[in-house]
DNA sequence: ATAAAGTCTGGAACCGATTCCAGGGTCAAG
DNA sequence: CTTGACCCTGGAATCGGTTCCAGACTTTAT
């Protein structure tokens, strides 16, 4: 239980990882690595058995994307970088502009959400208020005050509606 | 060019409109409605040729699906609170906690993506100066900044690689 | 009469990252 | 030798709102 990565012994040995060794060590599901092979994000070694190799520091490169994700970019977007940066370019401008899209997509989505925030409070204190001077359960009304709301159908509310509040429960031989 | 509407000569005559004007009025493409149909929504009656018709004011539903649906509402929400309303009933409750239920939802989105922003901020500027004191074209290192990035790994990542900067395109017989 | 526009149906495609699946190898410990 | 824990592959499912499709019919305008 304490020493959950030697499992496999490979780790530490000739600084090589296997795919689970990795997976825990950056803390993505080996599923996922597998994706990220697919887009051509990792190219790791081949053993004999076949099982793939990945270097010390494919930890880093994992973490990197996980990071660029988490700002927004999509995982086409690193391929196309990592392409560049492997064959031994700098892509430093297309990776500079494509954080400035994102930053301001970023920005008009806060405004956007701002006054989805605001609309928000301000329908639930007046249905609040309805609610208190009514007896229960029998009248409403309270639909019908969505009408006056502006919206600026913007890409907010599509992005409202999706995996919010929902969790998923992975499988794929999972344990702790 | 003006009387687009009164094209069908029905939305003005027995208070009835087709889908397509329904469409017009509301905003909202014909394939639209009729997902909210399937979806239970709407539930317009048919003519003898078995075209959809609906009452005037199936406007209002409409909009008020829009702007339920830009607060962060999902379409299964509203099928369910309809189908009471249909009914006679009253979920006000229901309604009042589901908002109570999405604020929390922006509220902690807002949090995340206002982080996002200020890391991207931050990257910007921490690269610019970098790419200032850097001959064109030949030295990087942008992306290795990312790592020193905490993702909390919220919802908010998964977002923003969705919809944005895409336009849809849409078609049927479309004009204007 | 004929063309153009509108409508019908049910099902599939889309977006993107991730997960899940089946059927089959590999390897170490008991 | 068997058990259990890993690993392999490639393709499909997921989430949700919307769009798109084909093939067929109806209405409206020319």
């Amino acid at each position: 239980m304490s020493n959950q990565q030697s499992k496999t012994g490979q780790n530490g040995k000739n600084g090589f990882l296997r795919i689970g060794d990795l997976a825990r060590a950056s803390g993505v599901s080996a599923d996922t690595l597998r994706h990220y092979e697919r887009k051509g994000l990792l190219k790791p070694r081949r053993s004999a058995n076949s099982y793939r190799e990945y270097p010390a520091h494919a930890v880093d490169r994992v973490r990197m994307i996980r990071s660029a994700l988490a700002l927004g970019f999509r995982l086409d977007d690193l391929t196309r970088i990592f392409k560049v940066r492997d064959a031994g370019g700098a892509p430093c401008r297309q990776v500079r502009e494509l954080a400035a899209g994102k930053l301001d997509e970023v920005e008009s989505l806060l405004q956007e959400l701002t006054t989805v925030r605001n609309e928000l409070r301000k329908l639930l204190k007046e249905w609040d208020q309805r609610l208190e001077s009514t007896s229960a359960s029998e009248p409403a009304r309270l639909l019908e005050t969505l009408s006056a709301i502006g919206f600026t159908n913007g890409s907010a509310s599509s992005l409202l509606n999706s995996n919010l509040s929902k969790r998923k429960t992975r499988k794929e031989t999972k344990k702790k």
